[in-house]
DNA sequence: AAGACGAAAGTGGTTGA
DNA sequence: TCAACAACTTTCGTCTT
């Protein structure tokens, strides 16, 4: 019992500062300076090397002007995962010419013709490969339908790219466990969208997202965060065109009916469709619990509910309510 | 008339025997 | 595998603004 607290309460602490904040462990100073030359994380207030040897992902040419600096960039792409071959894979040119720019003998051409072809053929030729490339284009089109920004795309891809190694798509729709790591990266990343909103817009039903999602969770011991309703707050206010007063007092509104324990067991959804609700007639930019209901993919009744009890824990009056 | 309310029955998922 | 269960949904009649 007592060691079970006191695990949540370590969970809790050390989870904390290691995710935002860097502390100097010498002097505690939350002040650090990246020294990108060096490769190195300085303590702005001792001095203290907090890490070194960090990959510099910037240019690796001199630059002597704004232009310069402005046009050189590192040679080639960045490691991409969503490129099925990770973007690594040899290109041959599709200009007859060599490498001096002479045309090429026709024996010559119809050489390189047929190395070509190979070559093309020889890069979606495992099945493992082929299985990515199709994954990777339909994971572009359902993150750029639902607006999921590229760290959270690559995190999506990477999973994927694990889930095959474990030989998990096999027997299920590509699709489906595309939806799921999808869904998985943006909790992941503390940016979740609700099951139906990604269930639409792939061609998998909700049911089977769900079951592709948990198998994912317990086959690749992935540590989701509890999906916290603050999280949806900012895409739901604004669907609704809420002020950010609004937003703010909605934030307070979910820690406070934490503090009261009103969150255990509840759907996230329900409780920041809720939450909204208050808050917006408490600053008077009132929304019908249906508009909430509807952006926050839950019924009226649902909010309804929450809200009746958001209301009556924390002594909000009417009062406050009304004007 | 639209929105809010609440009761009652139905649904899908979890838990424990 | 099945029943019990809690949370949520659906539906619908009634009340309030």
């Amino acid at each position: 019992m007592d060691q079970a607290r006191a695990a949540t309460q370590k969970k809790e602490s050390t989870a904390e500062p290691s995710s935002k904040v860097i502390c100097c462990s010498e002097c505690g100073s939350t002040s650090v300076v990246e020294d990108l030359t060096r490769g190195e994380r300085v303590c702005g207030g001792c001095g203290l090397v907090l890490s070194d040897h960090r990959i510099d992902t910037g240019a690796e040419w001199r630059a002597f002007s704004a232009e310069e600096s402005d046009n050189r960039s590192r040679v080639g792409a960045p490691l991409r995962y969503t490129i099925h071959d990770k973007g690594l894979s040899t290109v041959i040119d599709w200009r007859d010419r060599d490498i001096s720019g002479r045309k090429l003998t026709p024996t010559r051409r119809s050489e390189i013709y047929r190395l070509r072809r190979w070559q093309i053929r020889s890069r979606v030729h495992s099945s493992m490969d082929r299985n990515l490339a199709q994954a990777m284009s339909e994971l572009e089109r359902l993150a750029s339908q639902l607006g999921i920004p590229e760290p959270i795309r690559e995190h999506a891809a990477l999973l994927y790219r694990k889930s095959i190694l474990k030989k998990l798509v096999r027997g299920r729709s590509i699709e489906a466990m595309v939806a799921a790591t999808l869904y998985a990266a943006c909790r992941v990343r503390q940016k979740p969208r609700p099951l139906d909103e990604v269930a639409d817009a792939s061609r998998v039903d909700r049911k089977k997202l769900g079951q592709c999602y948990r198998l994912l969770l317990r086959s690749l011991n992935i540590k989701i965060p509890l999906s916290n309703p603050i999280d949806y707050i900012s895409r739901f206010a604004s669907q609704l065109s809420l002020s950010s007063p609004v937003q703010l007092r909605t934030v307070e509104i979910l820690k406070q009916s934490r503090d009261m324990g009103l969150t255990i067991g509840r759907d996230p959804l329900g409780l920041a469709a809720a939450a909204i609700y208050v808050a917006s007639i408490m600053l008077d930019e009132r929304r019908t619990q249906r508009e909430i209901a509807e952006v926050a993919r839950v019924t009226e009744v649902t909010v309804r509910n929450r809200y009746k009890e958001i209301v009556r824990k924390l002594g909000i009056d009417s009062m406050s309510l009304s004007g």
